[in-house]
DNA sequence: TATATTTGTATCGTGCACGATATAAATAAT
DNA sequence: ATTATTTATATCGTGCACGATACAAATATA
């Protein structure tokens, strides 16, 4: 291969993975619609329904979000009645977050989602074993890039 | 795995996608910014530096973008002088794409720009062959997902 | 030819992402 | 006890994504 193709699209690693994320949230629209919901609000009700109790900074710690993202966001779930803000009363600077009956409800709703979801990706093609191994190639290179970041972030610290 | 665990986060398939997809992008950063890119406006260059003039709706098949997202991008390229669009003469309906000389030179910038972001993706987690094999699975996806989405568009026009 | 439909682009509204910054509460340092 | 630093959350500005819609040019149909 030419050093000069490395930059054609159909060779680059990183627009698949842009490309899939993007297809896999339209995937998951026509099933969180009935809810209401947007896939990164489904992202935050699945750390709820998992943890009943969590401040905001500790969703994001789970999704990797800061607050300038979920704050907005947690407020217009608010607003739709699926959970509700509480100051804490050992750190007033904490927001704790506590789900809704309402948005209790919806779990039992939500718990057939990542079946449907995952028979949908699943092929002659493309495997359960295959799947499975993406998402260990994945959660390596989450960790991967994570360390990364956090060394840069040193750096800059440093200076 | 008791049914109800699927809706644990850390067995969730999508959620890995969405996180490395933004790693990604962080990834990237620090090598665009040197050109004032953004991740998606690079994807527009590699398509512009690949077939040199492209209609929006062309870069648009490529990336799978639909104009209610490029032609903003596109114009705020125009801006920084990377690209002009001119109106075809053939369709008066469609712009033409073009890099300036400026967008044209940023080739050989971008160039090193894959080789180094794969090199650092790999470690002794994840070896070439995972990230040839992750890529493998994600382009499969793609034509996939691809499919459904196209069956849902002709189901819903035929009502 | 007149009318209907399709096609290419753009605008609008909404909801993320995220860097930069602000603010008040909590904790550490002096 | 003061002062300084850190921490938790929030706001602001910018740039995607994308559904809905608009509009003019091109093409198809009657």
């Amino acid at each position: 291969m030419k050093i000069e193709d490395q930059l054609k699209l159909e060779n680059q690693i990183c627009f698949p993975i842009y490309s899939v994320s993007r297809l896999i949230t339209k995937a998951y629209k026509p099933y969180l619609e009935k809810m209401g919901l947007t896939y990164p609000q489904y992202l935050v009700m699945l750390v709820l329904w998992e943890h009943e109790k969590l401040t905001v900074n500790q969703i994001g710690s789970n999704l990797q979000l800061n607050t300038n993202t979920l704050s907005p966001l947690i407020k217009r779930m608010e607003q739709m009645d699926l959970l509700k803000r509480t100051r804490s009363v050992k750190d007033e600077r904490s927001i704790v977050v506590e789900l809704t009956k309402k948005g209790l409800n919806y779990k039992n709703d939500a718990i057939p989602i990542p079946q449907t979801l995952l028979r949908s990706l699943i092929s002659e093609e493309v495997e359960l074993k295959d799947i499975i191994s993406l998402k260990e190639t994945l959660d390596k290179l989450i960790n991967l890039l994570n360390k990364d970041l956090q060394n840069k972030v040193i750096a800059s610290q440093s200076t």
